[in-house]
DNA sequence: CTAGCGACTTTGGTATACCAAAACTAGACC
DNA sequence: GGTCTAGTTTTGGTATACCAAAGTCGCTAG
């Protein structure tokens, strides 16, 4: 459950792994570049002939793509994509205002200890370069990429795990309204990842808060702004 | 996935749900009280056969209880319980100590609102009367029914999926260590929830934190009391 | 007596087939 | 013309069957 790998679009159909989690990054991939727009019916019989494996798989990975939110199934109708509402958004920033600070916190604490931090100043070397040519399609990937890194850093898998798939709502909600302000994200990305480095704790709690609360503006009204009625 | 009513041992098997959904509530009550000891190999024809279901709906609720976090499942070996380690133990109360701070929290911001508080009193008469007859059974049912419904009355969904698996490891713990100072518990959850019902968010955050930070030391040579090595 | 190799068995992964319930549609009656 | 109802179709839920890989046990050769 841990691994899966990143699920960068490239990395998507390796033969590797089996075919339920094959179906499982997939369909999600698909519904965070919007192929399939929230709302919209998920039939088993139909996504299993779209992604050429049987419906067992299908139902194995509509189960867990339920349970990292994208998805959305009820009783005896089957399952849809999540429509996101605003009171989901406000709910997501507010779970993520506790985890990425306690994620910052640990993190520093372990890089105070000396650990090697190489891997968090190449993402960040990654992401700001993607930031400095606009590229549009890697920011978000980047940016995931870096958040999950500085989870990953802290040694708490079970905070790992839970901030999974609450990054992969970012990234979803990311594509769909598009990123606000990828400078100035960038660079409180930086003064993070510097808190990090220098093993300051409170300082990158902080910081995480701050970082986690200045998206949520932006992103309510991103959200507003493609809502059908209001 | 919020629904799943109660988890009580009694509650278990009524036909209304779906034959999935009560094989794995039957087979999480299983492994928490204990039938199922960690490290044992869940076969998943023997499970089936145990469940009177077919594999299927096994591999649903496996899947399912592996994402709560009571199976762990090796790439081609299958299913087992899972040994719960002291770093487990601790990765869950550092979690727990950030989403239960938030959850008080919110909780005394609704009831500052003038909400209606009548469940949550209910719920705290049950638990102080349980630990007065000093009911083994009915201690860490009714104190696990009062946290999630401190969760719920926050009203943040998100949050509630969160802390579910979390608190059902945290009754799964107290059933295989033994409950800790189960009077102590019942005034720091009186405190607590007079707190809320004062709507004081600061201080409900505050006792919070420190109920989840008193539980961790009992919780930890608890577990090493039963653990086989060291 | 031990170590290596091979056949067998167990087990998870997947596909196909079947069933029951719900939703949709068309028709008839009021 | 509208509404209620019955039939059909779609769809999720479940069971059975098949397959491939890995673990295990026993046999044989050194």
């Amino acid at each position: 459950m841990i691994a899966d790998e990143t699920w960068a679009p490239n990395a998507a159909d390796n033969g590797l792994s089996s075919s339920a989690d094959s179906a499982k990054s997939r369909l999600r991939q698909l519904i965070i570049a919007g192929e399939y727009a929230p709302g919209v019916r998920l039939r088993e019989r139909e996504l299993s002939e779209a992604l050429n494996v049987s419906r067992v798989p299908v139902r194995e990975a509509l189960q867990q793509l339920e349970a990292e939110g994208f998805v959305v199934t009820s009783p005896r109708r089957g399952a849809t994509v999540k429509q996101i509402t605003l009171k989901d958004v406000n709910e997501l920033f507010d779970l993520r205002l506790s985890l990425e600070v306690l994620a910052a916190r640990l993190a520093a604490q372990v890089a105070a200890g000396g650990r090697a931090t190489g891997r968090l100043q190449q993402l960040m070397d990654e992401a700001a370069e993607a930031t400095a040519r606009h590229d549009h399609e890697q920011i978000p990937l980047s940016n995931t990429a870096l958040h999950t890194e500085i989870v990953a850093m802290g040694g708490n898998s079970l905070l790992e795990s839970s901030m999974k798939p609450l990054l992969g709502r970012m990234q979803w909600l990311f594509t769909l309204t598009g990123e606000r302000d990828p400078q100035g994200q960038c660079e409180e990305h930086l003064g993070l990842c510097k808190a990090i480095y220098d093993g300051k704790p409170d300082l990158a709690g902080a910081l995480a808060y701050a970082h986690v609360e200045l998206g949520r503006e932006p992103s309510l009204q991103g959200l507003a702004g493609i809502l059908p009625a209001s």
